[in-house]
DNA sequence: CGAAAAATGACGATAGTA
DNA sequence: TACTATCGTCATTTTTCG
C-alpha cells in the first residue's frame, strides 16, 4: 500500500524542480555522450521519459490550476490520489511548509483506509497517479482489487511499453531507430537460431509463432500482446524484444523511484543523477553495442588469469584498494554472486545495474580442491582480508587421502572441477572399470584419453582397482566449507542435496570477502539474504564469528529454507530467522517493515540464478533475460529499495 | 496396486585459452 | 586451430510409500 502511494512523491519532486515538464516525449534517445546524459539528469528532471510521464504532466497541470499557495498544495496532492478532505485536514494540522510531513500523514491515513475502499476508489486512485482509466480498469480486472501490488506492477509495464514504443516511433529521433535495431541484431542472434528451429515443430500463424517465442524467453503473455500491438504486425522478434527488454530496465529503476525520492526535497547531485539509472544504463547498454560494432568494446569485462579477483591468499598481486562509484557507497554493503562463465555481455549488464562496481572473478580452486569460477560483484572493502583457519585441503589428495592408493600416475590432476548439480551415472563408472580391465598395467593412449575425459566432466575420484565413483554428498559439502551433512536428513533426497550443494557458495571464499566485515561490526550484523539456498552466506558469517542478529531469507525451495532453518537451531543462534519465500514478496511494504523492525540491514548477499547462463545448460541458456536469471533483477530492485529505505529512514531519524 | 518420489541416462554450445 | 570447462534439463525408468 505505502508503495503504491510512494509514486506521487516522485511527481512533487519533479513538479517543484522544473514546472514545464513538456519534453517528456522529445527525450533525445540518440544521445551518446554520457556529459550530456548526466548534465541532462541534473538541468532538466522532468524531462525524463518515465513511464510515469503522464503522471508528470497531469499533476503540474493540476499544481497549476490554483492560485494561493494553500490551495495549490492541496491541489497538488488531491492530483495523486488523496481525497481533498484529507489533504485539506492534514495541510491544516501540519501546516503547509513541510511537504515531508504531509505526505507522511497522508500515507499513514491512506494505509489505514484503503483497504475498505471500494473498487471504483481503488481504479481513482490509479487514475490519480496518472494512469489512463481505461488502462486502469483493466488492468484491475486482471489482478482483481486485491492485490494492488501487482496492479501497480502491470501498469508500470504497460507505461513503460507505451513509452519507449512512442519514443521509439518518434521520427524526430533521426537515425537513431537504424543504429538501434541494427545493434540489436547481434544481441538476439541466439534467440534468432532459436526460433528457427521452433518453427519447425509449431509452424502455426506468424503472429502465433511469435508469441510463442516471447512466452518462451520468459515473458507473460500479457507483455508479449502488448508488445505486438505496439509494434505492429511486421514486427520482428528483434523489436519485440527489444521493446519487452527496455520495459523491463525501466521497470526494474522505476519500481525504486519513489523511495528514492522520499526526501522530495533534497538536492544531492548522486540523488538526481540515481534517478535517471534505468534509462541513463539503456544509454550506455547501446553504446556499448555500437561500440562492439566497432570492434571498440574496451568495456567488455574480461576475466583475469589466474583468476583471483583482488586477492587471495598465499598468492602475489593483492590489491588493497580501489575506488567505488559514489553511487555504490553503502550502506547497506551489498555482495552479488554468479557463474563467472556466462554469455558474452552479461557481466557488463550485471555491472552497469550494480552501480558500475567492477566485478570480482574468483576461483575457488585458491581455497579448496575443486575449481568454482564466480563473479563477485560487492561495495565491500578489500584490504586486511583473512582467510578462514584452518585451511581446508587444497588438493584432492590432501581432500581425499584414501584415493591416493588407487590412483593411476596418468591422471595429472590435483584439482576437482566445479561441483555441479548432477553426478555420473553409476554406468558409466562401470563402463570405465571394464574398458580399463582389458589392459593389465597401462591402458593404451585412447583408453587413457577417454577415462580422463570422463573423469573431468564427471569429477570422478579413485576409490578402487579400476574404478572411479562422483564424490558423496558429505564429500561436496566438505569441499564447499560447509559443516558435514548440512544438507543430510530432513527427507531430503540425495539427489536434492546434489541439486542444493552444487548451486551453493563456497563457503571459505565467501567468508574471505566478508572478512573485513569482523572489525566493523563486534556486535552483529542483520542480514538481508537473497536466494539464500542452504545458507552459504549465513554460515560463512558464522564461521567467520560474526554474529548474526536479524537474518531475512528469501528462499524459493523449502527444502533449502528447511536445511537452513535447522541449521540456524542447531548452531544456536541468538538471532531471528525469518525466511520469505520468494524475491516477489519482497516489495517496499515489506521492507519497510523488516527494516523498521531492526534498523536497517547491513549487509545484502544474493546469487540469483544461474541456470540460464551457465554453459552446462543445453536448452535454456538464454542470459539475463532467461526465465529464472531475469530474478538478478530483482536483487537490484530489493537492493535500491533497501537503500531508498534506510537511507529515508536515516534522514528522519537526523 | 497405483500414485508419487527418486534415480537414471541422453542430450551440445559457447567462450575462453594455449 | 585444438583443447578445455561449464551452480543443467528433459523424458523415461525404477523405487518407494500408502
Amino acid at each position: 500500500m505505502l508503495r503504491s502511494f510512494s509514486w506521487p512523491i516522485l511527481q512533487v519532486k519533479k513538479m517543484v524542480d522544473n514546472n514545464s515538464g513538456g519534453e517528456a516525449d522529445n527525450f533525445d534517445w540518440d544521445t551518446e555522450d554520457d556529459l550530456e546524459i548526466d548534465n541532462y539528469a541534473i538541468s532538466a528532471p522532468s524531462g525524463l521519459s518515465t513511464p510515469c510521464g503522464e503522471a508528470v504532466l497531469g499533476s503540474a497541470e493540476a499544481g497549476s490550476s490554483g492560485n494561493s499557495p494553500n490551495s495549490k498544495i492541496i491541489d497538488h496532492f488531491v492530483g495523486m490520489g488523496f481525497s481533498r478532505e484529507m489533504v485539506a485536514k492534514v495541510v491544516e494540522e501540519k501546516g503547509e511548509e513541510n511537504s515531508d510531513l504531509i505526505l507522511e500523514a497522508l500515507l499513514e491515513y491512506s494505509a489505514s483506509t484503503l483497504p475498505s475502499s471500494s473498487n471504483s476508489k481503488l481504479i481513482d486512485h490509479f487514475v490519480g497517479m496518472g494512469f489512463s482509466e481505461e488502462m486502469v480498469v483493466k488492468v484491475v480486472q486482471e489482478n482483481g482489487e486485491g492485490n494492488t501490488d501487482s496492479i501497480l506492477e502491470t501498469l508500470l509495464t504497460y507505461s513503460a511499453l507505451e513509452t519507449t514504443a512512442s519514443v521509439q516511433q518518434n521520427p524526430d529521433s533521426g537515425n537513431c531507430s537504424s543504429d538501434y535495431e541494427g545493434s540489436l541484431l547481434n544481441d538476439f542472434s541466439d534467440f534468432d537460431s532459436f526460433s528457427e528451429s521452433e518453427e519447425i515443430m509449431s509452424p502455426s500463424s506468424e503472429e502465433g509463432r511469435k508469441l510463442l517465442h516471447l512466452t518462451k524467453m520468459g515473458y507473460s503473455e500479457a507483455e508479449a500482446s502488448v508488445v505486438m500491438e505496439r509494434c505492429g504486425p511486421d514486427s520482428t522478434i528483434e523489436e519485440l524484444t527489444d521493446f519487452i527488454c527496455a520495459a523491463q530496465i525501466a521497470k526494474a529503476a522505476d519500481a525504486l523511484f519513489p523511495l528514492e525520492d522520499k526526501k522530495p526535497f533534497s538536492n544531492g547531485s548522486s540523488h538526481k543523477k540515481r534517478r535517471n539509472w534505468g534509462y541513463d544504463l539503456l544509454l550506455r547498454k547501446k553504446k556499448l553495442k555500437l561500440e562492439k560494432r566497432f570492434d571498440e568494446d574496451d568495456d567488455a569485462v574480461h576475466l583475469p588469469n589466474p583468476m583471483i579477483g583482488f586477492g587471495v591468499p598465499n598468492e602475489p598481486d593483492q590489491i588493497t584498494n580501489r575506488v567505488l562509484p559514489e553511487a555504490a557507497l553503502g550502506p547497506p554493503y551489498f555482495y552479488y554472486e554468479n557463474v563467472a562463465l556466462a554469455p558474452k555481455g552479461v557481466w557488463t549488464t550485471i555491472s552497469r545495474f550494480l552501480y558500475d562496481v567492477e566485478p570480482e572473478f574468483v576461483d575457488s580452486k585458491f581455497f579448496c580442491a575443486a575449481a568454482r569460477k564466480r563473479g563477485y560483484v560487492h561495495n565491500l572493502p578489500i584490504d586486511n582480508r583473512f582467510p578462514l583457519l584452518p585451511f581446508p585441503p587444497r588438493t584432492i589428495h590432501e581432500a581425499f587421502p584414501l584415493t591416493r592408493k588407487w590412483w593411476p600416475s596418468w591422471d595429472t590432476r590435483t584439482k576437482l572441477n566445479c561441483l555441479q548439480t548432477c553426478i555420473a551415472s553409476a554406468r558409466l563408472t562401470d563402463k570405465i572399470r571394464k574398458a580399463l580391465e582389458d589392459s593389465d598395467g597401462e591402458p593404451p593412449l585412447g583408453i587413457q584419453k577417454f577415462v580422463l575425459e570422463q573423469c573431468r566432466k564427471w569429477n570422478l575420484v579413485w576409490v578402487g582397482r579400476n574404478k572411479v565413483a562422483p564424490l558423496e554428498p558429505d564429500e561436496v559439502e566438505m569441499l564447499l566449507g560447509f559443516p558435514r551433512n548440512h544438507t543430510r536428513g530432513g527427507g531430503i533426497s540425495r539427489t536434492d542435496r546434489y541439486k542444493s550443494l552444487g548451486n551453493s557458495f563456497q563457503i571459505d571464499t565467501v567468508a574471505y570477502h566478508f572478512s573485513v566485515l569482523k572489525d566493523k561490526f563486534p556486535g552483529g550484523i542483520n542480514l538481508l539474504s537473497l536466494f539464500s539456498g542452504i545458507g552459504g552466506a549465513e554460515v560463512a558469517l558464522h564461521q567467520l564469528g560474526i554474529p548474526l542478529k536479524n537474518v531475512v531469507a528469501v528462499e524459493i525451495a523449502e527444502l533449502n529454507r528447511n536445511i537452513l532453518r535447522s541449521w540456524w537451531e542447531q548452531t544456536n543462534q541468538r538471532g531471528t530467522l525469518t525466511d520469505i519465500q520468494d524475491v516477489q514478496e519482497l516489495n517496499g511494504d515489506r521492507l519497510e517493515q523488516l527494516i523498521k523492525n531492526f534498523g536497517g540491514f547491513d549487509l545484502v548477499v544474493g546469487g540469483s540464478p544461474c541456470n540460464n547462463l551457465t554453459g552446462s545448460n543445453r536448452y535454456h541458456r538464454d542470459g539475463l533475460e532467461g526465465k529464472d536469471s531475469a530474478l538478478f533483477f530483482d536483487f537490484c530492485r530489493i537492493l535500491d529499495l533497501v537503500k531508498c529505505i534506510m537511507n529515508g529512514t536515516k534522514s528522519m531519524i537526523i
